[in-house]
RNA sequence: GGGAGAGUUCCCGAGUGGCCAAAGGGGGCAGACUGUAAAUCUGUUGCGCUUCGCUUCGAUGGUUCGAAUCCGUCCUCUCCCA
């Protein structure tokens, strides 16, 4: 099976500008695409990872990838996909938060000569004269058509600045820029990206007379028609300080069990024919389906080792076997300590596990606590620092565990 | 430039002097049921030293015994006219 048939199997492909163009390049290996990142968080995550997998997947096709970090347009902001306005980043965090995604691509990617090549718009976008870019480029775009585009129809009830608005001929200058200086040819990104593509393909039609092209990325969505890759406190990230690898296992182990195979198929690199076996799977056989992507993301975001731990320990915690040695554990020192006893609710304040003791008391009291698979109900009770010695364990609700021992 | 309106808790949204830590819904969390799923039902959802105290209704100053609510100034947004 040719890359772009696989592509199009896995459902990663939304929209395409010239389908038969498209495919003759992919499979033929004569594209030099980009993708384009913004710096609007100091890690990547799960919607960058699909973006990454697609420049592998492409690359092992004999493809040229460019990754492209916005330093320029992270100072503009993109107003695609959002209903109100973007704060503005200062340039200490643009910079800073670059600097976290190049380190984080890299271990994703090849990079380096005869490989994947990475740029930073900011070395031509900083150093634009507004007069001039207004000649060059500015006659190239239709405000009009502009205003049809999706992205922007959205907004024209909550408000867009001027600020935002330009956010399209920043983008797709890069894509003019890219097509002159690296002969890409192809622009890759997230489905809200669609509009902002297009018009730098035209920008490039209009000013060089020539061809280039523009394909999305299906969004990552679930059986409700929801973004995947968020929990209630944020995006699942890649970075293991802000998403432990355990938690970021668990997070595609409780996936729903409509969603399983989309993902399966969508982000893992197993072969076709293995998950097309799965599709017959049902009930609570799905959980072990649910374990292989669990696990096959893991491997690819957090290597092997981690993978195998957080397997592990999610066994050991729900099923009763492998080893709990990997659990979460926090480390208590002698300040935690009052008379020699540490508290329930102090316990989990010092762990993260409440944001305050008014919400860790209403746990307690709803029954929601065990400490070392003792429910406990008082919300006052507290432990003797001998008690620690061979460590801990404390649950709360279902599902998350914590281990705690004294240093 | 002129005029009209809006900003409430995680989100939407009620509240227009005390009965307001603030209705209702969504979301979250927990309990029951389960397969670490979904659906459903129940409880809960500002903070703390929890029969009490403290902070919160865009910002700031004021009126008042008392302000989310009234007044001044500022900020942000929407709509209409130019």
């Amino acid at each position: 099976m040719k890359i772009y048939d696989e592509l199009v199997a896995r459902g990663l492909i939304a929209q395409v500008t010239d389908e038969d163009e498209i495919r003759e390049l992919v499979n033929n290996g004569k594209a030099t695409f980009y993708i384009g990142f913004d710096p609007t968080a100091d890690s990547l995550h799960v919607g960058h990872f699909m973006a990454l997998c697609l420049m592998k997947r492409l690359q092992m096709a004999g493809n040229k990838p460019i990754a492209l970090i916005g330093g320029g347009t992270g100072y503009i902001g993109d107003p695609s996909g959002r209903s109100d306005m973007r704060s503005m980043m200062t340039p200490e965090q643009i910079q800073h938060n670059c600097e976290c995604f190049k380190k984080q691509m890299s271990r994703f990617i090849e990079f380096g000569e005869g490989k994947a090549q990475m740029v930073n718009n900011s070395d031509w976008l900083l150093n634009l004269n507004y007069i001039e870019l207004l000649r060059d480029v500015g006659a190239c775009f239709s405000v009009n058509n502009m205003l049809r585009a999706e992205c922007y129809k959205q907004r024209m009830e909550k408000g867009l600045s001027f600020l935002e608005f330009n956010y399209m001929i920043m983008q797709s200058y890069d894509f003019y820029h890219l097509y002159k200086e690296y002969g890409c040819n192809m622009q890759f990104g997230g489905d809200d990206q669609w509009s902002n593509m297009l018009f730098g393909s035209e920008l490039i039609r209009k000013k060089l007379g020539k061809d280039a092209f523009a394909m999305t990325i299906t969004l990552l969505l679930n059986s409700e028609g929801k973004k995947m890759g968020k929990t209630a406190s944020g995006a699942v990230w890649l970075d293991p300080e802000k998403t432990s690898p355990y938690e970021f296992y668990q997070y595609w182990r409780n996936v729903g069990d409509k969603d399983v195979l989309k993902c399966i198929r969508m982000l893992t690199f197993l072969p076709l024919e293995e998950i097309d076996k799965m599709d017959s799977w049902e009930g609570s056989q799905l959980n072990t389906a649910k374990e292989i992507l669990a696990y096959e993301l893991t491997k690819l975001v957090h290597g092997e080792e981690e993978a195998e731990k957080a397997q592990s320990t999610a066994r050991a915690v729900f099923g009763g076997i492998g080893s709990d040695e990997n659990m979460p554990t926090t480390e208590l020192t002698a300040e935690n300590f009052t008379d020699g006893k540490i508290g329930v609710l102090d316990m989990m304040l010092v762990a993260g596990l409440i944001p305050s003791k008014g919400e860790g008391r209403r746990l307690v009291q709803q029954g929601g606590v065990s400490i070392d698979d003792v429910k406990i109900t008082d919300p006052t009770f507290a432990i003797e620092a001998e008690k620690f010695a061979d460590g801990v364990i404390l649950k709360k609700g279902k599902k998350v565990y914590n281990k705690f021992v004294i240093k």
